[in-house]
Parts: C-alpha cells; sequence; structure tokens
DNA sequence: CGCCAAAGTAAGTACTTACTTACCATTGGC
DNA sequence: GCCAATGGTAAGTAAGTACTTACTTTGGCG
C-alpha cells in the first residue's frame, strides 16, 4: 500500500527527468531540491516538513538526509541554487547596449520587461525572498549585496550621466532608481502574490515595462493646466534638494 | 529560578500599562495580544511558539490558552485588531480637501506622505500583511478589498478626472496608480526589510512622498535632448494605448 | 552468474509542539 | 476573618518534529 502510493508520488513529480522509482544519486538530489524549492516558496521554512519533502519526493525522510545533512543545509543549497544558476539576474549585460547608445527609453523599458519576465516565470524566487527576508536569513544580504547594490549602482550611475548631459533634471539618482524599481517589484508582487486574477489591473509585461517608462520619463501631467508649477521654477528647485519641512 | 526570570520579563514587556505581575483578564488578553503581534511579525505564524508568546508575556502558557482557545485564534484576533483598529488606513479622507481642489501635487504627496509614516511607525503591519499573504490567509483578501481596491476606485476615478480636463496625458489610470503605489510601498519595504541600515538611499519621508510625486507628475526628462520622442508625438501615442509587439 | 556498492526503506530516537489538567495564591466584598 | 471568584502556575499529554539506525532491494560489472 505504501509502495504503491510512493510509486505514484514519483510518477507525479515533474522534477529533472524522474523516470523510474530508483534515480543517480546526483538526479535525487536535484529532484529534492526542486520539491523542497517549490515548498518552501509556498509554505516558508518553518512551514515545511522534512517527511512532506520527502512524500512529495516520492522517497522516505532518510533519503532527505542523505542528501542534505540537515533541513538548514537543504535550504542553504536551495538558495544556492537560485542564486548561482542566476537565471536571467544579470541588468548589465541586459541594457549594455542601450546604456552606450544613451537611449534612456531603452534602458528603463529593456530592465523593466527583463525584470518581470523573470519575475513571472520563476515566481516561487520571489516568495522564496520574501520569505528569507522576513525569516532575517542571510539570502536577504547576499541579494542586496549581488543584486539590489549593482542595480542601483548601473542605473544610478546611468542617471547622473544624463543629468551632466542635461538630459535628466537634478534629483538624487537613487530616488529615480527607487522609484522605477519600485514600480516594477510591486507589479510584479501584486500579480504573484496579492492580485494573481489580476483584478486590479492586467496589462502584459511588455505594456506594464512600456507605461513604467512613459511615467518615469516624462510623468503624467499635460503641462497645459499648470496649477502647481513651471517647468523652469521645477528645475531650479531641483538643483538643491529639497530643504524646507 | 524560573519564578526570577518570569518577573524580570514581566519588567521588559512593554505592552499596555504592564505594573504588577497580576493584571486584569482584560490587560491580559490584550498584551499577549501584542507580544504575539511583535513575535508574528518577526518569525511568522509558523515560526513562533506558544511557548515564546507566553514567556515574552511573563506568564505560563496556560494564560495563554485561557485568554485564547487556540494559536489560531490567536492570529486571528491580531489580524482582526491591526484591521480593525484600522489606525490611519484612510485614504479618503487623507486626501479629500486636495481632491476637490484638484490640487493635483497634494493628492499625491499627501497619499505617500500619509503610507510612508504609518508604515513607519507601524512596521510589524507590513510584515504581518506579507507572512499573511505568502501563507495564504484571509487578512490578504480583506487588505485587498478593504484598502487596495479603494486606493485604486479613488486615485483612478481622480486621474480620469484630470485627463478629461487634459491636465493629464491619456492612460490607463490604473497603471498610474499601481506605478505611484509601487513607488510608496517598495520604499517602505526597502526601508523595512530590505535595506533598513538605508544604505541604498536615506531620505526623509517629507522628501520621498515629494520627490516620488515630482517623478509621477513631471517624468526625469527635461525635453531638452529629446532622443527618443517628441511630446507632441508622446501624447498621440499615449491615446491609442500600445499596440505592436 | 555472483557480488557488492549504492539506492532505498521501516522503524526507531530524542526532543518540541499545541494544548490540558489539577492545583495554588491573591483579592475584594460580606 | 473567611471564602468564592479570579489571576496564575507546574506538570502533564498526545501528536509532531528533525534526524538516525539497522536493514532490504537493485542494478551494473567482472
Amino acid at each position: 500500500m505504501t509502495k504503491e502510493t510512493t510509486i505514484k508520488k514519483v510518477a507525479l513529480a515533474e522534477a529533472p527527468a524522474a523516470g523510474g522509482p530508483r534515480m543517480t544519486a546526483e538526479d535525487r538530489r536535484l529532484q529534492i531540491l526542486c520539491v523542497a524549492v517549490s515548498l518552501f516558496s509556498q509554505k516558508g521554512f518553518g512551514g515545511t516538513t522534512t517527511r512532506e519533502i520527502a512524500h512529495a519526493a516520492g522517497v522516505s525522510e532518510a533519503m532527505v538526509f542523505r542528501h542534505y545533512a540537515t533541513k538548514q543545509e537543504l535550504y542553504s543549497a536551495i538558495l544556492d541554487h537560485k542564486a548561482c544558476s542566476g537565471d536571467s539576474l544579470n541588468p548589465e549585460q541586459m541594457v549594455a547596449e542601450a546604456l552606450k547608445q544613451k537611449d534612456d527609453r531603452a534602458v528603463f523599458e529593456q530592465l523593466a520587461l527583463g525584470a518581470l519576465e523573470h519575475h513571472e516565470c520563476d515566481p516561487e524566487f520571489q516568495r522564496l525572498l520574501l520569505h528569507s527576508a522576513l525569516e532575517g536569513h542571510e539570502l536577504t544580504e547576499m541579494f542586496f549585496e549581488k543584486f539590489l547594490r549593482r542595480v542601483y549602482q548601473l542605473l544610478g550611475s546611468y542617471i547622473a550621466e544624463r543629468q551632466r548631459d542635461g538630459a535628466m533634471v537634478k534629483i538624487d539618482p537613487a530616488i529615480v532608481v527607487r522609484a522605477f524599481i519600485g514600480m516594477i517589484i510591486h507589479h510584479s508582487l501584486n500579480n504573484n502574490l496579492w492580485d494573481p486574477k489580476r483584478r486590479l489591473l492586467k496589462i502584459s509585461n511588455e505594456e506594464a515595462a512600456k507605461h513604467f517608462t512613459d511615467i518615469l520619463l516624462n510623468g503624467i501631467s499635460t503641462g497645459e493646466e499648470v496649477k502647481f508649477k513651471k517647468r523652469t521654477e521645477r528645475k531650479a528647485l531641483a538643483n538643491g534638494f529639497s530643504k524646507k519641512k
């Protein structure tokens, strides 16, 4: 009875080429990892038991501990795997061409599209990252150093350059980066976490990237009915950041 | 020995007026709730044990279960408490005046400032919300219906109105709302979760609200070196949203 | 084939978990 | 001054938890 269910479970597990019930150690190791990724991303580290992982992988708990000495080691292996296989998480090369050509639109739009698509085809990553951040895991720091900081550096220095060119208003580049990344991440977070049914907003990644870029570069005011501030005044104000209050 | 530490813990617990070790049932109930809020927001529901909660509150586990029949009931009580006491989570009245006067800047800036300050003085709420969303708790849906949807409705219809006035370019208002909320939420998330040391960006809430509003309303291009698109072309394009690709 | 290392398991262990039970201690009203 | 109601506890229980041990199956290779 337990054997039958075991075999069925193996057939269900879509992991890496789960042919027969008996795999090579390497394959099994990877399969357990994949199954664990799925479970951890759904229920978090503390919310997932090793028994569940073993069951979902179609093996006994002992097998999990043969491949990963502790649950923590399994978690670390997952994070390493996600971070190292690092999919498309390379912002530098993603916009290298656009950067050289100083094509503002292309720089921002390509970056946005890349991030949105990455989040869409690997929503587990975002969930894992959030779980880790909430649990105070070291992946958070790694993500910060290896990704966030680099993006801020890359985009920030590009914006500074364009400001010197006179093509962009003078505002702390980090604020601009935060605003833009915010649009993207928050949009992904909505799609993956808060509004997966897209009740509030249903647009393609291409549209989202395009419109976010539009908003960032040009804002939403027409400038025809200027109630609050004139263009020239705005620029003067932006030079010496803010002071009052 | 255990008694000594217990008494000390009571002194440490800052909850609601923890005078002596012996409180009224009501006070104790609230104190346990507050302590649990703190622990759940730090470590999540699954990651927090009832023993920890009892210990942090300076009472025995039995007291926790006297006031809340199950751990789940305690969790629900917390969410109810956070949702009902609803602090400053009222966007409508926050910007009512600015809406009437059609003061775009005030509408967005006040909304942003309100949200940022709320997140700053109650970071636990954001963490609880994230934990709930990841765990698939019903609070997520409640937050969606009672807050997100209302903000989209409120801001969205205002933007539509301003578009008819000719004061804003024609773009799906929901996209604008998403972009703006994204800047704000992501900034809070950075401050509370990813970069609490403010290594990437250190600005006051006032500055953040002001600059995010600036960016949303006016973008960051000067329009002096227009490599990609002219203002007039942009407006024409924005009318019939996007088509190609 | 024979055989043996590697894949796999059943049934533990020691400990923790959410939750209970049976019992104290303090207090305010009579 | 007593005593019932109330705030509080110590010491459980049964089910889970991460992790082990002793054992059985299987496939490939001489």
